[in-house]
DNA sequence: TGAGTTTGTTTATCGGAGGCACAAAGCAAG
DNA sequence: CTTGCTTTGTGCCTCCGATAAACAAACTCA
């Protein structure tokens, strides 16, 4: 005779996209869960139990806790005020910082900037990591994993930067098992990724920001020298077969413009970066401020009334509106997103950047594509902290139970 | 009391995955198609038992039927004879073309190619169907589906061809309406799949020609006049949002190139063509024979020996290598494959083109990318019939027992 | 001929999800 | 306040696809 089962441990095929559901803040309650995922009441019933159970979520039962329209009011689904989180850590030219991100994308904990980048990745990769495992230890938090977003390509299957070039580190340093080494040096058992910024970043503007719900997103970017890309099919990263794909700052944008270093002219790299900003407008970059910074400043505060502002300032958006025109044949994404200083020009100058995307791209179709600037603040961060949630978002138990 | 069911119609899920390796010539036997479903033995068998019944396959069991090693020897599976077949249809700008190919991408019959074009998209259609449905009338196969080639973005979920350039047709017709209207009207109660002609030779490639095998295909081909590119990921067709994907014809290669309709110059359209190359060659188009045929036998004939063809066939292949190269970057493919003049110029002088994308692309690693010629004639006959096929190839039971 | 190997088949069982009936919790109209 | 309607949550049973294990079959090799 067959003992009763307790059927608390139904719905595990489900698990997983139940839980990316709440992540995405797509499930706000049991009902919704319900029809999203297609499953009878029951399995839903029993998915967000577990998922309750593993400490993930919150359902809360109570009597008014959802504001009804007719019949009974459904349970409202929320991300577990004290659950696990991920560690997640930035590496770029002007510095790191680390933070603890849980589902969601909310930033739990961060520590401060720092300013200083040693030229050897292992230095820096463990500064980083000590500042995550003290927030860690701060906080008391159970960590799920680890993400490390770099300035640079990230070659898989490997996990080794290809291009830091910004950085002084070694081209093919073998970030991700740097990372792994400095976690487990500080006492984190958990599995650490490695990914390129700009990836990253799109990542997460997909999930929690400005590009959620789009099928084919492209994200542009560009922080301090040259241009990164990366392009989301339907919420996952397009990396290509080795992690190098949108590799986008060497398409032709003026066959007149400034030499670049790999070896052509006028590529986006060179004509629509910071320095190409400051260049245009016959502005000396300063010692003081990132050269994000003082190109932003000066489109914010100078755009559009200085006439030189503004013809250096239409000149980049010109070019940008080149290369994501190409980009538009080639990939026909459904929504753009810019970031760093193109996102600056995008929202300084919201027409003229539709208006050249559009005029030459194919079939002017591509004027119907939305261009919006990233709206998260340390997207790149939170993107990290996907790469770490990824498995428990793939199987929550298998990640979680072990 | 619950009666014995058979246990014949067990393996519904795993149906799909293993008719597809079956099509693609993955599982010639019983015993591979175990390991690579990853199911057991007994799964795997009712499964073959299913999609013999649906007249899908055969299972021969004959002793001696494989040539083996040690241990029993496994059950050969074959694509059945007299199977169900798709009705493919190409039209193009030379004329059209009708065909019947089966499971496995097995052409069955074809009606001889027709050169007249008439402006009309309906008239052209209704005669490459009406020439299909003598096909079925004469071999009296099952027909499972319809898929129609055209040389135009086929834009999606609408299913019009947007630039239709060289066929008169005006922009924007509805081929897949007119498609089923003329499968309907001949008689043929089956569903009409349009597509690409370059994504559909894509597709064909990558499941039985040149490109098996690999997770990130990139094909770009040239027929008459204009570039096509496709993109196949991990099997499936990279279409975009909207179906207009690798619209690669106007990515520069020249800045100081011919002048395009697009308004750029030096696009990949017209400076790799077959036109272009009989240009640069000093050649007049003549009046006999296609613009591809014409390009083909100057290369084919007069390369290398003639200075003239020598230097026209390497300047379009360094032009070619600029446009595989911007298209490596951003789409970082594990293998390149190329048709019409393309693979006719890499056929001529395998070594060129790859050093010239090598040099052209990012850390040099593209030179690792496996460039080669398409194999499969009629391919895009073939992936028509593909597309005709997916439903089946998804879910065999829902799509043939209904 | 017999041992070893690999494959096909049979039977019992497991586990996730659906179906259905019913209970619970709100709103609206009288 | 009561009654009816609507929507949601829960318990019980069933279904279905697949696994597990034991056995039978077919071949190679010594």
């Amino acid at each position: 005779m067959t003992h009763p089962r307790t059927r608390l441990e139904r719905g595990r095929n489900v698990l997983g996209p139940a839980l990316e559901l709440v992540h995405t803040g797509r499930a706000p309650t049991r009902a919704v869960l319900t029809t999203e995922l297609g499953v009878t009441r029951a399995t839903a019933g029993a998915v967000a139990a577990e998922l309750q159970s593993l400490g993930l979520i919150t359902v809360d039962a109570r009597p008014g806790a959802v504001a009804g329209g007719q019949g009974r009011p459904s349970h409202r689904l929320a991300i577990a005020d004290e659950g696990p989180v991920a560690l997640a850590a930035q590496v770029h030219a002007d510095g790191f910082r680390a933070a603890l991100v849980g589902l969601g994308g909310r930033i739990v904990a961060t520590a401060p900037a720092c300013v200083a980048v040693a030229a050897d990745p292992a230095e820096v990769i463990g500064d980083v990591v000590r500042a995550g495992a003290r927030l860690l230890a701060e906080t008391g938090r159970r960590c799920v994993g680890a993400g490390l977003a770099v300035p640079s390509a990230v070659a898989e299957p490997d996990g080794t930067a290809l291009n830091p070039l910004h950085l002084d580190w070694p081209a093919g340093a073998p970030v991700r098992d740097i990372f792994n080494d400095c976690l487990a040096a500080a006492g984190i058992h958990a599995a650490g990724h490695c990914g390129n910024d700009v990836n990253l970043a799109a990542l997460a503007e997909h999930r929690h920001g400005a590009g959620r719900g789009a099928d084919h997103l492209l994200c542009v970017a560009t922080g301090h020298r040259g241009v990164g890309g990366a392009l989301v099919v339907d919420g996952r990263l397009h990396t290509g077969s080795a992690g190098l794909a949108l590799e986008v700052g060497h398409l032709t944008v003026d066959p007149q413009g400034r030499p670049c270093h790999c070896g052509s002219r006028g590529c986006l790299d060179v004509e629509t970066d910071p320095l190409a900003l400051l260049e245009a407008a016959g502005s000396r970059p300063g010692p003081q401020g990132s050269l994000l910074d003082q190109a932003r400043d000066l489109v914010t505060g100078r755009y559009p009334h200085d006439p030189a502002v503004r013809a250096a300032a239409g000149t980049v958006i010109d070019r940008l509106g080149l290369g994501l025109a190409a980009l538009v044949n080639i990939l026909n994404p459904d929504r753009i997103i810019l970031g760093g200083l193109h996102g600056t020009l995008l929202a300084a100058d919201p027409d003229r950047l539709g208006a050249v995307v559009g005029d030459h791209s194919l079939w002017g179709r591509s004027g119907d594509i939305p261009i919006t600037p990233c709206v998260l603040g340390h997207n790149s961060l939170v993107g990290a902290a996907e790469l770490a949630w990824q498995p428990v978002l793939d199987d929550p138990l298998a990640a979680l139970a072990g």
